[in-house]
DNA sequence: GATGAATGAGCTTTCATTCAT
DNA sequence: CATGAATGAAAGCTCATTCAT
């Protein structure tokens, strides 16, 4: 078929068999798992059914048995990935729930996002630009995206005015700059924790900034 | 702009004709032309050599006539969008030679680089994201932004210590950060000019934390 | 009914089981109603195994238990479907035994071909045009045909010569003709029913020139 | 993909590329000769493109350069076979215009349609019961019938009272008849030329009848 | 007997690339 | 140089059928 954003499921072919029985749960298992290694290796041009099928020790029938299609095998996929985005930055809010301290703010935030983007950097890259997904994965992306900024805008308000667009700043800095360094980069950053500092730095520079700004 | 640097992918493969006549000349302006378009238009996926032929009003056969295959009209068409944009930093950085003041530093980077993302945005996402280039491309592409930082690193060398450090972070910040709000965007974004104030704001008040700091 | 007639496709594979017990009896049912309400539904293209597994909520294990391939179950369905014919026709042939009028003649065969084009006329169609109807069952049609063509040349001997012919082209004419009417119409046909009178005023003319031909 | 119905082209491949030389009319009349050879000898399920263009002694993407799906190969396959039957109808139908005798009406109706179903009867065969043909063919069959109908009942006007009812039922019966004679047949029939004979007894019979009863 | 997960041959379609004219 | 018809490897997806449990 080639790269084209793969057309919805047709009609009565949606429902996906819920794997009850314990071989279901290791094909499917099995099927992402290989999915997400060969999208992190051979990127999304080499995201081939019959190949991943393969690599996951299946048959093609039995990943077409799951998948309605080949783009409900990459939201799978990208929806896993997500999952454990939110749940990383569920936790690293959570953390800091009750701190007044702007510090601890940029510390949770870049602390959150590093760790995000650490753990399979390929997959990560991947899924971020190559593959077409889903509506409701890009969907699924940008709430997350601005539920970071809602809650960062929360713990900013008392301290800046126009909260929500130093916390889109913020996030949005923190989050693509994180990325360039720690996913798209090649080998050319020398040291990216030492980079991942002085962006705290920088944030903190900016929140000091407006918080003066707003007392002035 | 881009004077032929096509790798024949294929060892042993004639290279390409170089253009040397009006009507070759403009043959091939009308392929990258339609390639770009179409690049634009419908993606990585709908680049397709039989479409951009057509589009260019010029046969399959001339169109690898001119390029050997498919990678050697993406390089090229992304040779000559790099060619602006390093046009571009080059005329912003020439217009803020001799001057000391931080601002119009910042002013300049966060200008420029809006400025190269303003133009033609969906081709820069496709190409930026989409796409996979060669080498070559990445390499030059990287090269532009180490130029680009040497040359912030340069002047800001007298102002702060570690300018190295503080010139990647500036420019990955703006780079990434315009490109999210100008390339990558959904419409989401209320307004991107604000948005950009802002982000000068943050790099100003970096760059005064840093000064401080060096000299204190 | 259909007593057991599914030929083995391949040689040496088990007969299918014969369905003795309960049980059996109402999952062999369930399967050849499902198989004939998908086919009547779906066509030929949507009389899938696994559905009407499905649809008649068995283990596509079970259908294959009882029938050994997919051309057996159409074949059953097909048996079952003209076993109904056949004693439609029957009925329909007794119920005029005695007669020596050529009116009541046709009216029962058109009487009968209407009865029995008008009995899930979906089905009908599906199994007389798109299915790939194995050489037994084509040949257990063909002498049901047959058979009519046969009583009525004996009902018609007295008043005709080559009564042979002239059933022939009764039997085909009412056949035919009810079929394109109440089987494989579309809806354009404005009244059916006044179509088979005048079919009935036709076959009846046909026998008036006949006998009075074999009387001249 | 099976037997399902073929979806629409989709856009912007609709167009198929027109024969302007020789050599592509040369591929384009192969592969529609191709295709109406295995129609005809395979039925629908050996309907293969892979197959076809084989046979075609042709490449699968030339099929593809031409047909934008098997649906558009059929379609044109099935185009061409009823451009046949109505110049055939057409010729029977000029050929008669000005006479006023029901024997050459009937005499003509009937030769035309055992020509028409002669000429290649096995495609003719998958062609009217196998093949799912697109709305467009299907109704250009119905638009012959009515067509054929129509001037029928025109010829019947000054004879019979209610020409529509007579005509439909002549073109009906000796379509049908026909049909199931010179086409479904698998050679049983003795003399197809014998019964085509009775039938325009028959259908003359009943013009009598007809006649007789509007006068009377 | 029953189950349903698994299989894989086979089919449709795409598109980068070639080469005879 | 230009053309565009032709190529065919490659990829997505289906479904009849099997067999371990």
């Amino acid at each position: 078929m080639g790269d084209a954003r793969l057309p919805d499921t047709k009609p009565g072919k949606a429902i996906v068999r819920k794997p009850k029985q314990g071989r279901s749960k290791a094909t499917v298992a099995a099927i992402l798992e290989a999915g997400a290694r060969i999208l992190a290796e051979r990127g999304w041009a080499g995201f081939n059914t019959n190949v991943i099928a393969e690599r996951a020790g299946v048959s093609i029938g039995s990943l077409y048995e799951y998948f309605p299609n080949k783009q409900a095998l990459i939201d799978e996929i990208a929806s896993n990935h997500i999952a454990q985005g939110e749940a990383l930055l569920l936790s690293a809010a959570t953390g800091m729930i009750g701190s007044d301290d702007p510090g601890v703010l940029v510390d949770a935030l870049v602390q959150g996002l590093v760790d995000l983007h650490r753990d399979d950097p390929r997959l990560h890259r991947a899924l971020s630009s190559e593959v077409p997904l889903s509506p409701d994965i890009r969907a699924r992306v940008e709430t997350l995206r601005q539920g970071a900024i809602a809650f960062v805008g929360q713990a900013l308000a008392p301290h800046v005015d126009t909260p929500g667009v130093a916390a889109q700043l913020l996030v949005d800095t923190a989050d693509t700059v994180v990325h360039r360094w720690f996913v798209e980069d090649d080998g050319t950053l020398a040291r990216p924790e030492r980079m991942a500092e002085e962006l705290r730095r920088m944030l903190l520079a900016y929140l000091a900034v407006r918080s003066r700004a707003s007392r002035s």
